[in-house]
DNA sequence: ACTATATATGAACATTTGTTCATATGTTTA
DNA sequence: TAAACATATGAACAAATGTTCATATATAGT
Protein backbone atom coordinates (compact mmCIF):
# COMPACT_ATOMS: atom_id res chain seq x y z
CA UNK A 1 0.00 0.00 0.00
CA UNK A 2 1.14 3.57 -0.89
CA UNK A 3 1.36 6.04 2.09
CA UNK A 4 -0.69 8.85 1.64
CA UNK A 5 1.35 11.52 0.52
CA UNK A 6 0.96 15.15 -0.90
CA UNK A 7 1.36 16.04 -4.53
CA UNK A 8 0.09 13.41 -6.37
CA UNK A 9 0.53 14.70 -10.14
CA UNK A 10 4.03 15.03 -11.24
CA UNK A 11 5.03 19.29 -11.39
CA UNK A 12 4.78 20.94 -14.47
CA UNK A 13 7.65 22.58 -16.08
CA UNK A 14 7.36 26.33 -15.30
CA UNK A 15 4.95 25.34 -12.65
CA UNK A 16 6.85 23.89 -9.88
CA UNK A 17 5.63 23.77 -6.11
CA UNK A 18 6.95 26.69 -4.06
CA UNK A 19 8.39 28.69 -7.75
CA UNK A 20 9.67 31.82 -7.01
CA UNK A 21 8.41 34.71 -9.22
CA UNK A 22 10.97 35.60 -11.19
CA UNK A 23 10.86 38.95 -13.57
CA UNK A 24 10.71 36.58 -16.28
CA UNK A 25 7.78 34.51 -15.13
CA UNK A 26 5.35 36.71 -13.34
CA UNK A 27 1.81 35.33 -14.14
CA UNK A 28 -0.51 38.20 -15.36
CA UNK A 29 -3.14 39.11 -12.39
CA UNK A 30 -6.00 40.55 -13.24
CA UNK A 31 -6.86 42.85 -10.31
CA UNK A 32 -3.66 42.52 -8.71
CA UNK A 33 -0.93 43.91 -9.41
CA UNK A 34 2.43 42.24 -9.27
CA UNK A 35 3.90 43.63 -6.00
CA UNK A 36 0.33 43.51 -4.56
CA UNK A 37 0.51 39.23 -5.45
CA UNK A 38 3.46 39.23 -3.63
CA UNK A 39 2.55 40.59 -0.50
CA UNK A 40 -0.53 38.54 -0.23
CA UNK A 41 1.78 35.34 -1.10
CA UNK A 42 3.85 36.33 2.03
CA UNK A 43 1.20 36.58 3.79
CA UNK A 44 0.45 32.76 3.06
CA UNK A 45 2.28 30.04 5.46
CA UNK A 46 4.95 28.11 3.81
CA UNK A 47 4.25 26.14 0.80
CA UNK A 48 6.07 23.51 2.61
CA UNK A 49 3.59 24.18 5.48
CA UNK A 50 0.49 23.74 3.80
CA UNK A 51 1.71 20.14 1.95
CA UNK A 52 1.94 18.91 5.39
CA UNK A 53 -1.19 20.84 6.70
CA UNK A 54 -3.02 18.76 3.62
CA UNK A 55 -1.39 15.61 4.60
CA UNK A 56 -2.48 15.76 8.31
CA UNK A 57 -6.29 16.46 7.20
CA UNK A 58 -5.81 13.16 5.18
CA UNK A 59 -5.69 11.19 7.88
CA UNK A 60 -9.10 12.48 9.71
CA UNK A 61 -10.26 12.10 5.76
CA UNK A 62 -11.68 8.71 5.79
CA UNK A 63 -14.68 7.18 7.61
CA UNK A 64 -12.24 4.37 8.74
CA UNK A 65 -10.05 6.00 10.32
CA UNK A 66 -12.10 8.66 11.75
CA UNK A 67 -13.97 6.03 13.64
CA UNK A 68 -10.89 4.36 14.50
CA UNK A 69 -10.07 7.32 16.32
CA UNK A 70 -13.42 8.45 17.99
CA UNK A 71 -13.28 4.81 19.79
CA UNK A 72 -9.52 5.22 20.88
CA UNK A 73 -10.55 8.54 22.21
CA UNK A 74 -12.67 7.24 24.81
CA UNK A 75 -10.14 4.82 25.65
CA UNK A 76 -7.22 1.99 24.59
CA UNK A 77 -8.24 -0.99 22.54
CA UNK A 78 -6.11 -3.74 21.46
CA UNK A 79 -6.66 -4.51 17.77
CA UNK A 80 -8.91 -7.18 17.33
CA UNK A 81 -11.21 -5.45 19.67
CA UNK A 82 -11.28 -2.56 17.74
CA UNK A 83 -11.85 -4.45 14.64
CA UNK A 84 -14.94 -5.87 16.69
CA UNK A 85 -16.13 -2.75 17.79
CA UNK A 86 -15.89 -1.19 14.41
CA UNK A 87 -17.42 -4.18 12.28
CA UNK A 88 -13.99 -4.25 9.85
CA UNK A 89 -11.40 -7.20 9.19
CA UNK A 90 -8.51 -7.61 11.02
CA UNK A 91 -6.22 -6.81 7.86
CA UNK A 92 -8.28 -3.22 7.07
CA UNK A 93 -7.78 -2.48 10.35
CA UNK A 94 -4.08 -3.02 10.87
CA UNK A 95 -3.27 -1.31 7.97
CA UNK A 96 -4.99 1.79 9.13
CA UNK A 97 -3.40 1.24 12.21
CA UNK A 98 0.06 1.84 10.43
CA UNK A 99 -0.99 4.95 8.71
CA UNK A 100 -2.29 6.63 12.00
CA UNK A 101 1.40 5.60 13.47
CA UNK A 102 3.34 6.25 10.75
CA UNK A 103 0.97 10.39 10.72
CA UNK A 104 1.87 10.58 14.81
CA UNK A 105 -1.47 10.37 15.52
CA UNK A 106 -1.82 7.02 17.75
CA UNK A 107 0.73 5.25 19.65
CA UNK A 108 0.92 1.36 20.97
CA UNK A 109 2.73 -0.79 23.25
CA UNK A 110 2.90 -4.21 23.56
CA UNK A 111 1.27 -6.27 27.08
CA UNK A 112 2.20 -10.08 25.88
CA UNK A 113 0.55 -11.25 22.97
CA UNK A 114 -1.65 -8.24 22.19
CA UNK A 115 -0.98 -4.61 21.47
CA UNK A 116 -2.78 -1.77 22.58
CA UNK A 117 -3.70 1.59 20.46
CA UNK A 118 -4.26 4.82 21.65
CA UNK A 119 -4.28 8.41 20.99
CA UNK A 120 -0.82 10.18 20.89
CA UNK A 121 -1.36 13.06 22.42
CA UNK A 122 -3.96 15.95 23.34
CA UNK A 123 -3.31 18.18 19.97
CA UNK A 124 -5.11 14.62 17.90
CA UNK A 125 -8.49 15.15 20.64
CA UNK A 126 -8.52 19.24 19.85
CA UNK A 127 -8.09 18.64 15.98
CA UNK A 128 -10.94 16.01 16.63
CA UNK A 129 -13.00 18.03 18.50
CA UNK A 130 -13.09 21.12 16.63
CA UNK A 131 -14.34 19.30 12.94
CA UNK A 132 -16.94 17.68 15.55
CA UNK A 133 -17.73 21.00 16.59
CA UNK A 134 -18.26 22.51 13.10
CA UNK A 135 -20.17 19.49 11.86
CA UNK A 136 -22.53 19.55 15.05
CA UNK A 137 -23.31 23.29 13.73
CA UNK B 1 -16.02 14.76 -11.49
CA UNK B 2 -17.56 12.96 -8.70
CA UNK B 3 -18.35 14.71 -5.78
CA UNK B 4 -16.28 13.70 -2.89
CA UNK B 5 -18.46 11.65 -0.46
CA UNK B 6 -18.10 9.13 2.34
CA UNK B 7 -18.24 5.44 2.17
CA UNK B 8 -16.54 4.39 -1.13
CA UNK B 9 -17.08 0.67 -0.97
CA UNK B 10 -20.46 -1.12 -0.64
CA UNK B 11 -20.88 -1.90 2.55
CA UNK B 12 -20.60 -5.99 2.79
CA UNK B 13 -23.47 -8.00 4.37
CA UNK B 14 -23.74 -8.49 7.85
CA UNK B 15 -21.55 -5.11 8.26
CA UNK B 16 -24.02 -2.98 7.63
CA UNK B 17 -22.93 1.09 8.45
CA UNK B 18 -24.54 1.52 11.93
CA UNK B 19 -25.33 -1.72 12.66
CA UNK B 20 -26.89 -2.41 15.80
CA UNK B 21 -25.51 -5.39 18.12
CA UNK B 22 -28.41 -8.05 17.86
CA UNK B 23 -27.79 -11.23 20.16
CA UNK B 24 -27.05 -13.22 16.82
CA UNK B 25 -25.09 -10.57 15.90
CA UNK B 26 -22.27 -9.95 18.38
CA UNK B 27 -19.02 -9.59 17.75
CA UNK B 28 -16.43 -11.39 20.36
CA UNK B 29 -14.17 -9.49 21.79
CA UNK B 30 -10.81 -10.25 23.65
CA UNK B 31 -10.69 -7.88 26.59
CA UNK B 32 -13.79 -6.47 26.27
CA UNK B 33 -17.29 -7.83 27.57
CA UNK B 34 -20.45 -7.07 25.18
CA UNK B 35 -21.54 -4.66 27.84
CA UNK B 36 -18.39 -2.91 28.11
CA UNK B 37 -18.26 -2.50 24.23
CA UNK B 38 -21.61 -1.25 24.34
CA UNK B 39 -20.54 1.49 26.77
CA UNK B 40 -17.56 2.26 24.87
CA UNK B 41 -19.79 2.48 21.40
CA UNK B 42 -22.29 5.00 23.64
CA UNK B 43 -19.48 7.39 24.49
CA UNK B 44 -18.82 7.78 20.43
CA UNK B 45 -20.30 10.16 18.48
CA UNK B 46 -23.00 8.90 16.21
CA UNK B 47 -22.00 7.10 12.62
CA UNK B 48 -23.75 9.93 11.06
CA UNK B 49 -21.77 12.37 12.20
CA UNK B 50 -18.38 10.36 11.83
CA UNK B 51 -19.17 10.44 8.09
CA UNK B 52 -19.58 14.26 7.63
CA UNK B 53 -16.52 14.66 10.31
CA UNK B 54 -14.80 12.78 7.47
CA UNK B 55 -16.00 14.28 4.78
CA UNK B 56 -15.43 17.70 6.22
CA UNK B 57 -11.67 16.96 6.76
CA UNK B 58 -11.59 15.72 3.04
CA UNK B 59 -12.13 18.94 1.74
CA UNK B 60 -8.52 20.27 3.24
CA UNK B 61 -6.74 16.75 2.83
CA UNK B 62 -6.01 18.16 -1.13
CA UNK B 63 -3.03 20.39 -1.24
CA UNK B 64 -4.78 22.43 -3.56
CA UNK B 65 -7.35 22.75 -1.84
CA UNK B 66 -5.23 24.00 0.94
CA UNK B 67 -3.55 26.39 -1.06
CA UNK B 68 -7.02 27.90 -2.01
CA UNK B 69 -7.86 28.28 1.82
CA UNK B 70 -5.00 29.99 2.54
CA UNK B 71 -5.34 32.33 0.06
CA UNK B 72 -8.38 33.12 0.69
CA UNK B 73 -7.85 33.62 4.09
CA UNK B 74 -5.92 36.22 3.03
CA UNK B 75 -8.35 38.21 1.00
CA UNK B 76 -11.41 37.71 -1.49
CA UNK B 77 -10.23 37.11 -5.07
CA UNK B 78 -11.63 36.13 -8.74
CA UNK B 79 -10.75 33.04 -9.78
CA UNK B 80 -7.89 34.07 -12.42
CA UNK B 81 -5.80 36.42 -9.59
CA UNK B 82 -6.32 32.75 -7.92
CA UNK B 83 -5.22 30.87 -10.44
CA UNK B 84 -2.36 32.83 -11.08
CA UNK B 85 -1.45 33.43 -7.97
CA UNK B 86 -1.10 29.38 -7.17
CA UNK B 87 0.04 28.75 -10.72
CA UNK B 88 -2.56 26.47 -11.46
CA UNK B 89 -5.19 26.43 -14.33
CA UNK B 90 -8.30 28.00 -14.82
CA UNK B 91 -10.26 24.58 -15.10
CA UNK B 92 -8.19 22.81 -12.33
CA UNK B 93 -9.09 25.68 -9.73
CA UNK B 94 -12.98 26.33 -11.05
CA UNK B 95 -13.30 22.53 -10.11
CA UNK B 96 -12.14 22.92 -6.78
CA UNK B 97 -13.83 25.90 -6.15
CA UNK B 98 -16.90 23.96 -6.99
CA UNK B 99 -16.22 21.40 -4.31
CA UNK B 100 -15.51 23.85 -1.82
CA UNK B 101 -18.37 26.20 -2.30
CA UNK B 102 -20.53 22.83 -2.22
CA UNK B 103 -19.00 21.92 0.92
CA UNK B 104 -19.96 25.41 1.85
CA UNK B 105 -16.24 26.70 3.18
CA UNK B 106 -16.07 29.53 0.32
CA UNK B 107 -18.69 31.95 -0.94
CA UNK B 108 -18.71 34.01 -4.11
CA UNK B 109 -19.90 37.10 -5.55
CA UNK B 110 -20.30 38.35 -9.10
CA UNK B 111 -19.15 41.84 -9.52
CA UNK B 112 -19.84 42.18 -13.30
CA UNK B 113 -17.80 40.38 -15.50
CA UNK B 114 -15.62 38.39 -12.68
CA UNK B 115 -16.50 36.60 -9.39
CA UNK B 116 -14.62 36.96 -6.37
CA UNK B 117 -14.15 34.05 -3.96
CA UNK B 118 -14.17 34.51 0.06
CA UNK B 119 -14.00 32.27 2.88
CA UNK B 120 -17.62 31.44 3.87
CA UNK B 121 -16.81 32.03 7.72
CA UNK B 122 -15.01 32.22 11.00
CA UNK B 123 -15.42 28.50 11.23
CA UNK B 124 -13.37 27.85 8.40
CA UNK B 125 -10.37 30.00 9.74
CA UNK B 126 -10.57 28.22 12.94
CA UNK B 127 -10.40 25.00 11.57
CA UNK B 128 -7.58 26.11 9.46
CA UNK B 129 -5.69 27.53 12.04
CA UNK B 130 -6.03 24.48 14.45
CA UNK B 131 -4.41 22.21 11.80
CA UNK B 132 -1.73 25.03 11.02
CA UNK B 133 -0.91 24.90 14.82
CA UNK B 134 -0.51 20.95 14.87
CA UNK B 135 2.04 21.15 11.78
CA UNK B 136 4.02 24.23 13.41
CA UNK B 137 4.54 21.74 16.49
C1' DA C 1 -25.07 41.41 -32.97
C1' DC C 2 -20.20 40.40 -32.48
C1' DT C 3 -16.11 39.86 -30.00
C1' DA C 4 -13.42 39.50 -26.01
C1' DT C 5 -13.20 38.27 -21.35
C1' DA C 6 -14.22 35.51 -17.10
C1' DT C 7 -15.85 31.38 -15.25
C1' DA C 8 -18.01 26.68 -15.29
C1' DT C 9 -18.44 21.96 -16.66
C1' DG C 10 -18.38 17.17 -18.91
C1' DA C 11 -15.48 13.41 -20.36
C1' DA C 12 -11.34 11.00 -20.37
C1' DC C 13 -7.41 9.60 -18.02
C1' DA C 14 -3.79 8.50 -14.67
C1' DT C 15 -2.88 8.23 -9.89
C1' DT C 16 -4.13 7.36 -5.32
C1' DT C 17 -6.23 4.87 -1.91
C1' DG C 18 -8.78 1.41 1.00
C1' DT C 19 -10.10 -3.21 1.07
C1' DT C 20 -9.53 -8.26 0.66
C1' DC C 21 -6.88 -12.45 0.47
C1' DA C 22 -3.07 -14.99 1.56
C1' DT C 23 0.74 -15.27 4.23
C1' DA C 24 4.39 -13.77 7.45
C1' DT C 25 5.93 -12.45 12.06
C1' DG C 26 5.90 -12.56 16.87
C1' DT C 27 4.21 -14.18 21.47
C1' DT C 28 2.19 -17.43 24.71
C1' DT C 29 0.84 -21.89 26.25
C1' DA C 30 0.68 -26.88 26.22
C1' DT D 1 8.95 -27.72 19.92
C1' DA D 2 4.35 -27.46 18.30
C1' DA D 3 0.07 -25.36 18.20
C1' DA D 4 -2.74 -21.44 19.01
C1' DC D 5 -3.34 -16.76 19.17
C1' DA D 6 -2.61 -11.70 17.96
C1' DT D 7 -0.93 -8.60 14.71
C1' DA D 8 1.46 -7.06 10.41
C1' DT D 9 2.24 -6.89 5.53
C1' DG D 10 2.59 -7.57 0.30
C1' DA D 11 -0.03 -8.00 -3.90
C1' DA D 12 -4.06 -7.43 -6.44
C1' DC D 13 -8.14 -5.08 -7.24
C1' DA D 14 -11.96 -1.75 -7.45
C1' DA D 15 -13.43 2.73 -6.45
C1' DA D 16 -12.48 7.57 -5.85
C1' DT D 17 -10.24 11.68 -7.03
C1' DG D 18 -7.66 15.61 -9.37
C1' DT D 19 -6.03 17.15 -13.61
C1' DT D 20 -6.30 18.29 -18.56
C1' DC D 21 -8.70 19.28 -22.75
C1' DA D 22 -12.42 20.90 -25.15
C1' DT D 23 -16.38 23.35 -24.87
C1' DA D 24 -20.29 25.79 -22.73
C1' DT D 25 -22.21 29.80 -20.35
C1' DA D 26 -22.37 34.53 -18.95
C1' DT D 27 -21.22 39.38 -18.92
C1' DA D 28 -19.13 43.67 -20.90
C1' DG D 29 -17.61 46.57 -24.46
C1' DT D 30 -17.82 47.96 -29.33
Amino acid sequence: MFILCVRRFPPKPGNERGKKMTKENVPSFLHLTAAQARALAKRMPEEEILYELADLYKMFADSTRVRILSALRVQELCVLDLAALLGISQSALSHQLRILKQAKLIKCRREGKIICYSLADEHVESIFRQGLDHVRE
